[in-house]
This record gives C-alpha cells, sequence and structure tokens, in this order.
DNA sequence: ATTGAGACCTGTCGGC
DNA sequence: TGCCGACAGGTCTCAA
C-alpha cells in the first residue's frame, strides 16, 4: 500500500516506539531484501539511539546516535509492527518463537518493543548511510519536491513538466518530477484536477514563464488528494476507497458528470480515469 | 537525455 | 477443489 501517504502513517506510527529509544537487538532473517544488507548492518545499529524518524517521499529515514541514517522503503508490500514488551519472549535466543511469515527483520528495541517489518514480495530495502553517503545518494538527491511542503508550488511543477513527451500519468509517477506519488495517487489527482492522464506533460508547461491555470489546478489538487488520504490513514485505518482507482464502471464521483470510470494502460500499469470530465 | 520494456518476488483472484 | 494465468499500490537497469 505504500504511496505518500502510507508510508506517512508508517512513519507516524513507529515514531512513539522508536524515538529517542536504544536499539538492542536487529535480527536478520534472511541476507537481503530487494538488495542485500550493507556490510556490518547489524552491528552498527545494535546499541543506538534514535534521534529522528522521518520520511522523504516514499523512504523513511532513522537517524542515529552515531550519525549514521537507516534509510527504509516500503516496495510494494512492505509493512511494519510493533509488540508490546509482554509479547516479546526474545530472551538470548534467536528471534523468536514462531515468527511470522515473511518476517524478515526485527529490530528490538532496550524498552522491549519490538519493531518487526514484513514484506512478502520483498520489493523493500533498508540500507544504513554515513552522512556522507546520504547526502550523495543517487535516488534520493534526484527526488523532486515534498508534495505538501510549500516548495512545491505551481511554477515547480509546470517548470518540471516542461519538455516532458511522456504522459501526465507518467510526469507523475517520476519521483524527479513531485516525490511521493505512486500509481494510486497520481490517477486520483488527476481526477480532482479534471487532466486527462493521457495528455502530454508539456501541457502543464510553463507559459512565457508563469504556471498555466491547468498546472495550478493539478498542483492544488496533488496537495488535496494526499493530505485527505493521510487523514483517513490515521483516523481510520481500513483500507480506504477511492474517487476512480480500482472503479472502472462505477459512476464517476464528479456532482453533475455522468461519466463511467474506465480503465487503460500506462507503460504497463492500470490508470483509472473518468473520460467525460477529464480534458 | 529521455523513454519504454522487462526484471525483481510472492500472493490473490477469476476463469476453466 | 485445483490448476493456471493475469495482475498487484515500486524501483532499477538496459537498450533504443
Amino acid at each position: 500500500m505504500p504511496e505518500l501517504p502510507e508510508v506517512e502513517a508508517v512513519r507516524r506510527y513507529l515514531e512513539p516506539y522508536v524515538m529517542h529509544q536504544q536499539i538492542a537487538r536487529v535480527y536478520l532473517r534472511r541476507a537481503d531484501l530487494r538488495s542485500p544488507f550493507p556490510r556490518g548492518f547489524r552491528r552498527r545499529l545494535e546499541g543506538q539511539t534514535v534521534d529522528s524518524v522521518m520520511r522523504r517521499a516514499k523512504y523513511l529515514l532513522v537517524t542515529l546516535s552515531s550519525r549514521d541514517t537507516l534509510l527504509m522503503h516500503l516496495g510494494m508490500s512492505g509493512s511494519f509492527r510493533v509488540d508490546g514488551p509482554e509479547d516479546a519472549s526474545l530472551d538470548g535466543g534467536d528471534y523468536p518463537a514462531g515468527p511470522g511469515l515473511h518476517d524478515h527483520v526485527v529490530f528490538r528495541m532496550a524498552s522491549g518493543a519490538v519493531v518487526t517489518f514484513n514484506d512478502p514480495r520483498r520489493f523493500g530495502s533498508m540500507d544504513l548511510l554515513t552522512p556522507v553517503q546520504l547526502a550523495r545518494h543517487p535516488v534520493l538527491s534526484r527526488l523532486g519536491p515534498e508534495p505538501l511542503s510549500s516548495a512545491f508550488d505551481a511554477a515547480t511543477l509546470a517548470r518540471a513538466c516542461t519538455g516532458k513527451k511522456v504522459s501526465l500519468k507518467l510526469a507523475l509517477l517520476d519521483q524527479r518530477v513531485v516525490a511521493g506519488l505512486g500509481n494510486i495517487y497520481a490517477s486520483e489527482a488527476l481526477h480532482v484536477a479534471g487532466l486527462s492522464p493521457f495528455r502530454r506533460a508539456s501541457i502543464i508547461a510553463t507559459l512565457s514563464g508563469a504556471p498555466r491555470d491547468s498546472a495550478v489546478r493539478l498542483m492544488r489538487a496533488i496537495k488535496r488528494v494526499l493530505a485527505q488520504a493521510i487523514d483517513r490513514q490515521i483516523r481510520d485505518s481500513r483500507s480506504s476507497r477511492f474517487r476512480v482507482y480500482d472503479r472502472e464502471g462505477e459512476r464517476c464521483p464528479r456532482a453533475g458528470c455522468a461519466g463511467i470510470i474506465a480503465r487503460r494502460s500506462q507503460a504497463g500499469r492500470s490508470t483509472f480515469y473518468c473520460p467525460v470530465c477529464q480534458k
């Protein structure tokens, strides 16, 4: 489930359990996720205290007293759960009696809380970066603006789309354009903005330096869709339903629109949209 | 440089 | 019920 709102919800869930807490032990139940764990992963984590739990795009960043940063990505199917001290029967031995299927990494905090990373598809990743590695990270350093920050405005979005020949949908999936949207919220934002996913991204581009109406609408739609999704994640963790995503054949939710939600594939991924009100 | 296609891995769901 | 293929919310790499 992890696009920006879901990752943000995970961040807020984990924070109270790990912030200012010491990592007592780390259990690796395999040698890799999408890529191998870095050398000395466990040794460099055990004994450290967590200074902060941050999110950038779909990445979680846990900074440590050693100045290293634990960089984590949930991939498609990654999730965390925390079991309280009362559930933890980990004394001494290996983790634990009867770990769940796909429980790949377990952090036992000095408080007794047990933080477990589960990821059936193993598209997730964990890396441990020195400050220099963090500053020069090939992916992080190229990410576009955080969509909910003031740094993300219509002019920025328009500039990022200038000269782009890909469709709007694909542009929104490009993490260098804006960081944190995935397949669901790209469709959702385009519907709110009333823009067709198939138009060239360059229709958003600046017009003699000034952002166009469509850029303003899309920027606002992105912020609104993500903010509402985070809200929903926090309030009820029931998997939320969407305006267009996974609603092929249903009525368009826009007031006064009689369209039927359609689905088409773009770059091998499903796009959901209303052919009537998205121009 | 940009773009599209394929790969990574497992689980689930619909059709037969 | 059981098998089989298609598909799933994300990146990364490679070739055109």
